[in-house]
DNA sequence: CCTGGATATTTGTATATACAAATGAATGGA
DNA sequence: TCCATTCATTTGTATATACAAATATCCAGG
């Protein structure tokens, strides 16, 4: 390979950053098998289920995405039986039904399932740092933005 | 926030590193602005720069896309006078034509803006080391998927 | 020279995600 | 009490991306 090319897509920390989310996504929906819910449903479900009755604004801000997203999110999470809205006032409260936390349950095993995969790969203590790595990353980001 | 919770959006990494990409990206549209042109496909302008004549199977890998997914690029890049695609055999051969190598020039420009741009937040020695690492693990994942 | 696989690309279709504009509800000041 | 502003959510629309099925080309064995 080129070495100026080597060079750039080695150090653009958006292009790996963005083409290791591809791989393990990749990785995560061969592990996972909810049907029709691709794993950034179980992150909200898992967050309702810490925080019932949490609002959307607070949602968006712990999965980190754009209030849009949200909504489409929960309207099939609630289309699927997973969670309720209830409005109140300007704000929308989600919780958790009790279909949504028994999927919440069987998202713990899968997440296990998940973890041994890619530590498998790339080995346990080595995910687990570059995993807090780039949450503090993200965290850093996110301040500036 | 719950202890529980808390430890698995840390020490998630399909969780992480998605969140960590949509940061970056979002970061990286700020800097560049190419109109209509989104990041990746500066990168498959660069690739194509450094390997004339390319196949596009050859161009599907060195960005870890899809077969589907270049074909799509091509077809934006081509329609914007970007590429051009000259088939043999089976196989597709892309190379860029004048306009391609202008936009190449600046994007290397807009690229060391980029690279400001996140060392600034995160320090350049940690970004540099982030990235070699994330290109590594994705290296890994490849090879066994 | 034909036929059946193998390989490369394209097309159909679906999805997570975003931004910008629209809507709807709350709140503070006249 | 009403209005203007502000804030939360939704809707319209666009995009990068993927998988599966379809198409097109090549090649090996008869």
């Amino acid at each position: 390979m080129n070495n100026e090319e080597e060079q750039v897509l080695i150090h653009c920390l958006y292009f790996t950053a963005s083409r290791f989310a591809r791989n393990i996504t990749k990785l995560t929906e061969k592990t996972f098998d909810f049907g029709d819910l691709a794993p950034s449903y179980l992150y909200m479900i898992m967050i309702v289920k810490f925080h019932p009755k949490i609002t959307q604004k607070e949602l968006c801000h712990k999965l980190s995405i754009a209030p849009s997203t949200s909504t489409r999110f929960i309207d099939k999470l609630e289309k699927l039986n997973l969670v309720t809205r209830k409005m109140d006032g300007k704000q929308t409260l989600i919780s958790l039904t009790e279909e949504g936390e028994k999927v919440y349950l069987q998202f713990r095993v899968s997440l296990k399932e998940l973890f041994n995969s890619y530590s498998e790969i790339l080995g346990h203590e080595f995910s687990k740092d570059l995993s807090k790595t780039l949450h503090e990353a993200s965290n850093k980001l996110e301040r500036e933005l």
